[in-house]
Order: C-alpha cells, then structure tokens, then sequence
DNA sequence: TAATCAATACGGGGCGTCTCGTTTCACTTC
DNA sequence: GAAGTGAAACGAGACGCCCCGTATTGATTA
C-alpha cells in the first residue's frame, strides 16, 4: 500500500469499492442490462447505496469503472500482440480469439452495456478511449510496426485506418448481429487487409 | 398538416399517427435521447399517451417505427446508387455523402438512439435489418455486381464482406467519435475496398 | 349512438438524496 | 498495552422525483 500520510481507513474502503465493482460486473454479465439496478449492486455487494454514490456520480460511471478496473487487473506491464514474425498467422490467431470472445454471452453483456453508455455520453466515450482503446492500439500497431520494418505492410499505411479495416467489420457484425463470428470470417478479415495494405 | 382526403372515410386515426412519428423524430433530433419521454412526444403531438399505446407496444417501437417512416418517405421506388461505370469515383460519391450525413447532429442524434435501442433488442435489431438495412445492402449490392460484370470488382468477392470493409470503418470511427469523418477518409475507405477487393 | 379521442389519475419501479443508528479506527488517557 | 473517545465511514432503507404503461372519464366526432 503506497499511502504516506493521514489517517488510514483505506481499507475498509478499499473492500467495499472492490465489492461493488465485483457485483456490477457479476450482474451486467448475467443479466440484461435494464435488469442492473443501483439497488440491486448494493444488495450484492453488501453496502449501502450511499456507499456507492460516495464514489460514482451515476450508474454509467459505476458501470464504466467495473470494465475499467477488468483490464487494469490484466494491465501493470502493457499488453503486447504475439510476434513470431509472421504477420498473417498473429493477425488471424488474435482475430480468432478476439471473435471468440465477443461470441461469450457474459462478455457480450458487458460490452453491449459498456456501448450503449458509452454512444450516448460523449465524455463517458473519451474516457474509454483513452483507458481501455488506446492501450489496446498502442500493442496493435506495435505489431504493425514490426511488420512494415521486415516489410510484410506496407510502409507509408496509416495504421489507425489499417486497424479500422480489420476490426470494424468485426465489430459492426457483433453490434448488428449481422453474420456469424466464425474463425473463418476472422481470417477472411486478416486476408482482406493484407490485400490492402500488403506490400 | 393538410389532409388531402376530403371524404369522412379515414377518421381522426392518420392524422394523429403521423403527428405521434413527426413529434417522435423532433424530440430525438434536438434533445438528448434520455429526455426523450413518451408524456414528451404526447404532448408535443397533442395527443393522450393512450393514443399512443393504442398502436405501439413500447417506447423502443414508436422510436423505431419513427425512423422507419423517414426512409418510407423516401421509398416507395426502390433506391439505387449512381452507376456512372467509374466504380471508384461512385462509391466516392456515396461514401462522402455517408459521412457528411453523419456529421449533421441531428442525423447524429437519430441514429444514436436507434443503435441504443437496437444494441439491447434482438427482436428490433432484425426488423431493423429487415426493413432499413437490408433493401439498401440490395442497392449497394447491385452497383458492386455491375463493377463486377464491368471487371473492376474481383468476381469471385463475397459482396457481404466488400459493404462491410467499406462501411463498418466509418460507422465505427462515428458511434466511437474517434477520428473525422471527412472527405478524404471516405475516399480512403474506397481506395482500401478497392485495392483489397480489385480485379 | 358508438367510436375515438385528450387528459389525467394511478400503480410500479428505478434513480439519486437524506437520515439514522452502528461500526471502525486514529488518537488519547490511564 | 488496555480501555476509552470522537469522527469518519458505513449498512439499511425511507423518501421525493420522474418515467413507463394501464385504466378511467368526459368531450368530440361520425
């Protein structure tokens, strides 16, 4: 515990904060999103509501900073895409895992719930930006990167439109539910954007 | 609002149904779609809430149902994208004009609140598909068949994944505001589809 | 007269605030 | 150390507000 000064009642606090982003996260993914109640997380988590509203302005902010505090577990050292110098296979390794992910019912609701916040608050947007997208881009186009340096991509790509090419139809088939997540459709993608931008 | 049927036939039922869709598309066009309410439309429709229930099922519904009666305007002759025989200057043209539409706020705002009710609907999200998406898809799909008898379009290409390269950057980089929809990024996105998808 | 309507009251339920009595903890005082 | 003390943080939940969707009523229209 990095705390230097004052009077310590950090963790009492600490333990209920984590219970309540526990129980956020438990009830977004096993319910629908409407069915999350600010009620309901006390209720699970053992606090009162006052005890949450101490902390977070609204409900979105709440359910922001469950998802947030999800990756900063994982986080500490910075995510890093696997690199075996073969673009084509990382590419369609991560983008096979990644279909996969959005196709668990539990992280399905989480991240609906985390969209339909985020689309209409545009602060709330820019928050998620910068904590959870960036970090996650910055280990893409460090990939990339390695790729246009042993010439596997082209060297003039702009990398955020490289990277909007190969996960956006993705993630626009997740939102929609417009086709199938299948491994297939991954390395379709992977094979479409190498097309692209391959040297 | 003129009513052009002169005969006692149709009762007070259509002119208040479009007053319902007209204050509907108001609200959401100018307001933050959390302060559009169903007392807000009635009001503004000068109607009674059970006017209202009497023809819809719920909130999301009349939203929707809302939007769909804006294309129905347009409808009634199907759409069709310009077909100059220039597959790479037509889907400029389109694609411009996508993102310009995007930028309007009150577009913005419209299309925001649909994607939020359809992201948590399964149900809405199909007829969504149904009656919006898909008889545009048809178009695009159309103009893309025509590149491909023309040999500017890989023959072999699966046209679902052409609509979805071309489009889902843009609508991604538009629901996440994380970059500018400008006219040079829609002609990027033309020029990415077609160096992936070319003869 | 029979539908249809606008208006409005109503129950249900969630959000965010407020209050209350209790627990925890740093700091005394013995 | 052990016992005591005051303040901050707490669990519980009542409360006011607003909104959804239903039910009722008296007026308007065909």
């Amino acid at each position: 515990m990095p705390n230097e000064k004052g009077p310590d009642h950090s963790r009492r606090k600490e333990r209920s904060r984590q219970a309540i982003l526990a129980a956020t996260r438990a009830l977004v993914a096993e319910e629908a999103y409407e069915k999350v109640t600010v009620e309901a997380i006390a209720a699970r988590a053992g606090v009162g509501k006052q005890t949450i509203y101490r902390r977070w302005p609204s409900k979105s902010a709440i359910v922001f900073a469950a998802l947030l505090a999800l990756s900063e577990d994982t986080d500490g050292q910075s995510v890093a895409l696997p690199d075996t110098g073969d673009l084509e296979a990382d590419l369609k390794l991560v983008m096979r895992a990644t279909a996969e992910e959005f196709a668990d019912p539990s992280f399905d609701r989480l991240i609906r719930a985390l969209n339909t916040e985020i689309s209409n608050d545009a602060a709330l947007a820019a928050e998620y930006r910068e904590k959870l997208v960036q970090p996650l881009e910055a280990a893409k186009k460090a990939r990339l990167r390695s790729a246009q340096d042993a010439g596997q991509l082209d060297a003039d790509a702009d990398l955020d439109l490289v990277l909007e090419v190969l996960y956006a139809p993705l993630f626009q088939r997740w939102l929609h539910r417009s086709g199938p997540l299948s491994a297939t459709y991954a390395d379709s993608l992977v094979d479409v954007t190498l097309r692209a931008f391959g040297p």
